[in-house]
DNA sequence: TATTGTTATACTCTATAACTATA
DNA sequence: TATAGTTATAGAGTATAACAATA
C-alpha cells in the first residue's frame, strides 16, 4: 500500500510543497473513526447553535430533559444517567435553577439528599428544545432518508457498548 | 407520542423516584445524533488510550501524520488542513520539535515561513502510530463486518459536508 | 497593507481530591 | 464508615486579539 521513496522523491515533494501545494488529511481519511470524529462534531457543533435560540447548552438541554422526564430524581442519579462527574453537574444546575427552569428540595427520607423537580416553565422550555433538536436533526441528516437513518442509528449503536443491540 | 399526565400521576413518579427508581437518557437516545456522540466519545476515547503506547495524543499524532505525507508543508498549510488555529499549532510543534520527531527550518524563498519536516524518527513513530490507530479500529468496530463498516463510512460521509460523497 | 508564526489570554469541558452534613 | 452534594482546582481543547518579522 505505502509505496516505498527514494530520498529525491522526498526531496522533490519538500520542493514542491514550498510552491504551495494542496494539503489535506488523506492518510486520516483512511480511518473509520476520523469521518465518525467529523460527522460528531459538525452535528454537535449545528446542535449547539440550534440550542442557543432556546439560550441552552447541550449539557444544560440535557440536564433539563432528563429532570423532566424523571421528576424527582437526585442528582447522583441524574449524574450517573448522563454519565458526568456529580461536581460538573453543581454548577449546572445552580444556573437552570436561577433560571427558574428547575428546583431542588430536599429529601425527607434522606437530608443529604436533593430531589429534582421542573418548573412549569422549565417543562415548556424542554418542550420547546426538544422541538428545536428535531428541526436540528432534520436539516442535519437531510441527506440521508428515513431508512439510511435507522441504517445509521443501528450501527452506531453498534459500535459503543451499553446501547441494546 | 407522549403521553398527557394529570399532576397526580407526576406526584406518583415523584415519590417512586425517591425510592430509588433507575433513571436513564431514554429521551435523549431518540436522537440520532446522541448515538452519532456517544459512539465517537467511546471510539475517541479508545484511540487515546491506544495511543499513549506511542505517546502521542490525538492532536499530535494527526500533525505528525501529515507532516509525514506532505513533507515541507507550512504551519499555515498544517493548520488549514487538520482545521485547528494557527497558535494551537506552536505548542504542539514545540512538543514534536523537542521530541526530534518534527525539524522546523526556514523556507529561503518567504522568511516569514518555517517548512515542516518528519525526522527519521518521526517516521518510524508515524508508521509505529498509524499501526497502533489499525489495531484499535480492529478491535473498536469489532462488531461490524467489513460491509457494515463500509456503509457506516458512507452514511457519515454524507452526513458532514467536505466529504466528497 | 497583508501574511507567518508567535504570545497572551480566556472560555468551555472534564476530572480529582477533599470538605460538610447526613446516614 | 459510607454517601450526597459541594468546593476548589487543574488539565485538556479551543478561540481571539495583537505583536514582530517579512512579504
Amino acid at each position: 500500500m505505502a509505496q516505498v521513496e527514494t530520498d529525491d522523491s522526498k526531496m522533490n515533494r519538500t520542493a514542491d510543497q514550498d510552491i504551495g501545494e494542496a494539503v489535506d488529511d488523506a492518510v486520516l481519511r483512511r480511518f473509520l473513526g476520523h469521518h465518525l470524529r467529523r460527522a460528531s462534531n459538525f452535528v454537535q457543533s449545528d446542535l449547539a447553535r440550534s440550542l442557543k435560540d432556546v439560550d441552552l447548552r447541550m449539557i444544560t438541554m440535557s440536564v433539563l430533559t432528563v429532570i423532566v422526564e424523571h421528576r424527582g430524581l437526585r442528582q447522583s442519579q441524574l449524574a450517573d444517567a448522563l454519565q458526568i462527574e456529580r461536581p460538573n453537574l453543581v454548577s449546572i444546575l445552580d444556573e437552570l435553577e436561577d433560571r427558574k427552569l428547575v428546583e431542588r428540595t430536599r429529601v425527607p427520607t434522606d437530608r443529604r439528599a436533593y430531589a429534582l423537580t421542573p418548573t412549569a416553565a422549565g417543562e415548556a422550555l424542554a418542550a420547546k428544545a426538544s422541538q428545536a433538536v428535531r428541526a436540528h436533526e432534520d436539516r442535519v441528516f437531510a441527506r440521508l432518508s428515513a431508512s439510511e437513518r435507522s441504517s445509521l442509528q443501528d450501527l452506531l449503536m453498534k459500535v459503543y457498548p451499553g446501547a441494546e443491540g
